[in-house]
DNA sequence: CGACCTTTTGAACGTATTCAACCGATGTGG
DNA sequence: CCACATCGGTTGAATACGTTCAAAAGGTCG
């Protein structure tokens, strides 16, 4: 297989270098996923001696702005990515230029696993506040794969859980009233942020009401709306893209109302 | 790594074997995937010496009947199915007993793959007409796939084609009107239709409109007066569950009218 | 043949969208 | 540092789209 022996000559390696803003000196500790945190998030939780292998997937720290792409659609693929700080959101765009949001990812979240199949991605992602994330070549990950199962297992786990992500969201786009749709979206968010050991009422939100409204196939006036409706009925507080939710249990019973 | 030692003191192939139809004599021969004319549906496309490997990937046949599930929301998951004849629904229902059909599936193509995550099944599958399927024991695609770098690719390809799919459904539920949805969901029938050896123009339904309202996102009602107001443009003639494709440029048109 | 399920069609309704105006926050250049 | 332009957000009123409820016809299967 040529993938890996490919990795050796792939300019890739100095044009994630180039714009990894990681000190020279300083990479091997700045790039230890046993130091990070967010580790349990990414990585299998396998033994200690494959630990210390898989930490080697990092290939590379990569800054990106505010608004600018992680990758576009399009472009090759060769590697996917982990969210070490900052947000992002995914968006695939049709031949018509019809725009959708396809998800939302936080702190120790994967992304990029679109493109896989083609060989270049299948939509782009952006950040949507200044962002680090870790970059990980997937030849590099196909061929520790093959060695260590755990890891393999983990990789298959990865792209599953995408399926069943997306299976909700078609859940949601597909049956749910627009009220049920925005509690689903909040109490989401809530539960990710808890995981990461933030506050689970009180957040701010990354991304415009149009880009929720995309997310959630809704116009962002209606998405202000049921906002500003559920604030009146005292279930959450909201000023602009600060949001605290005073009644989580409230949320959670929109949904189960049913239809 | 236990799986594949598991799988020779595992009860699943008396299972999977009492559930198959094929006479045991001419087993070898039924389940040859060289010989099956949807082979490049389900199989990487690599040399001759891997590919008799990768057939032994097919353990068992079976056969599952219209209405029965092949398998059901909280079955535990020990392999990846193909359809081998017949048509499948894939649907995912949430707490409160809504349900969504999340995939039509027909000859040589793949379901089953979420609850490779968790270790079972996220969603149903049910047999829309009497149907057969190959069954592949995931414990075994593993041990392969490391082993042979082109079918580990392969499966890699294969789930991030169902995460690219899972996308085009959310633009579709997220940004498309009514009509666009219809349109895409003909026009996307229609190509799959004609990729194994069928017509592209004339094809029997083998959901309700009920299902294809679910996977739309509309109700049923819609749907059928999408139907006719599609046969009323000339754009398709229906009776019940017949379908014929008088414009294709036409259904299309519909989809490329943005909005 | 009769029971049941699926589909079709009509009419009334309701939810989310559209169009529009306004407000507030943010950021840039004079 | 303020003025102004821009972008994001809120809210109202009218509209449109898809849904709901209902009835009846057409198929299918025992």
């Amino acid at each position: 297989m040529p993938a890996v022996a490919q990795l050796k000559t792939n300019p890739a390696r100095t044009i994630f270098m180039a714009q990894a803003d990681a000190p020279a000196g300083s990479r091997t500790a700045e790039l230890s996923c046993s130091s990070c945190n967010l580790r349990e998030l990414c990585l299998p939780g396998g033994c200690l001696e494959d630990l210390e292998r898989v930490e080697n997937i990092v290939y590379a720290r990569r800054r990106v702005k505010r608004g600018e792409t992680l990758f576009n659609a399009g472009d090759e693929f060769n590697a996917v990515y982990a969210v070490r700080s900052g947000f992002f959101k995914t968006c695939v765009v049709d031949g018509e230029g019809r725009e959708q949001v396809t998800g939302f990812f936080m702190g120790g979240e994967l992304l990029g696993m679109d493109g896989l199949g083609s060989g270049s991605h299948n939509g782009a992602a952006v950040a949507l506040e200044d962002s680090e994330i870790c970059v990980m070549p997937f030849a590099l990950i196909e061929k520790m794969a093959r060695e260590i199962p755990a890891l393999q297992r983990h990789l298959h786990a990865v792209l599953a859980r995408e399926i069943v992500r997306d299976h909700g969201v078609m859940m949601l786009l597909g049956s749910m009233r627009a009220e049920e749709r925005l509690a689903a979206f909040l109490t989401n968010l809530s539960k990710r942020f808890v995981r990461r050991g933030y506050s689970s009422s009180e957040f701010h939100l990354r991304m415009t009401r149009e880009e929720i409204g995309s997310y959630l196939g809704l116009k962002l006036e209606t998405v202000s709306r049921l906002f500003s409706l559920f604030q009146k009925e005292g279930l959450i507080e909201v000023q602009q893209k600060h949001v605290r939710i005073l009644d989580a249990g409230g949320l959670e019973q929109i949904l189960k109302q049913g239809n």
